[in-house]
DNA sequence: GTTGAGCGTT
């Protein structure tokens, strides 16, 4: 449901939006500091290396999709000063800061759709708990706006229903 | 006339 990025969206809350860039950068940056100190020789075995280490799910491995979510946006921020901070990072195809058609402002978070996978994981790894307009940034995966509409098209209710369980009750015997 | 949770108009 929350990505991680909602804790550090709590722990920035509350603090002075825009007083040092160089010195929140530095925190931000040290909330990543990762040392896989785990040398796997040659004689061991490999088996345990797979196994490494699956401490969070805020892991950087690939994205699912080149529709990026950008929150924590400043209100001043628009379609044009996020697509200005996500440009040099790939093709943008799409870049538009959500705005309330009712207060006609932002609402705090926009999309930004890369023409690839590889330039939405640039971004977002570039661009994630960054400062925007004064403000910290948070890039994830957004969800698809319309579901798909049916990649299983099982119009139930008709069929004799019959749900072959595989479960085979081998479980090593 | 701004301070913050969340997923958009076609």
């Amino acid at each position: 449901m929350a990505p991680s990025s909602s804790l550090l969206r709590r722990l920035l809350r509350g603090s002075t939006p825009v007083s040092s860039s160089s010195a929140a950068s530095s925190i931000l940056r040290a909330t990543f500091c990762s040392s896989s100190s785990s040398a796997p020789s040659p004689t061991e075995s490999p088996l345990y290396s797979v196994f490494v280490d699956d401490a969070e799910v805020s892991n950087v491995p690939p994205l699912t999709t080149p529709k990026l979510f950008i929150s924590g946006l400043s209100r001043l921020t628009t379609d044009e000063n996020l697509k200005n901070a996500f440009a040099p990072f790939g093709q943008l195809l799409e870049a538009k800061v959500i705005t309330d058609r009712i207060s006609g402002r932002s609402k705090g978070f926009g999309f930004v759709r890369y023409a690839t996978l590889e330039e939405a994981e640039n971004a977002r790894q570039e661009m994630n708990a960054k400062f925007l307009d004064g403000w910290v940034i948070f890039v994830d995966p957004a969800k698809p706006r319309q579901q798909k509409p049916a990649p299983h098209p099982d119009t139930d209710s008709s069929h004799t229903g019959f749900t072959t369980n595989k479960t085979v009750g081998c479980f090593g015997f």
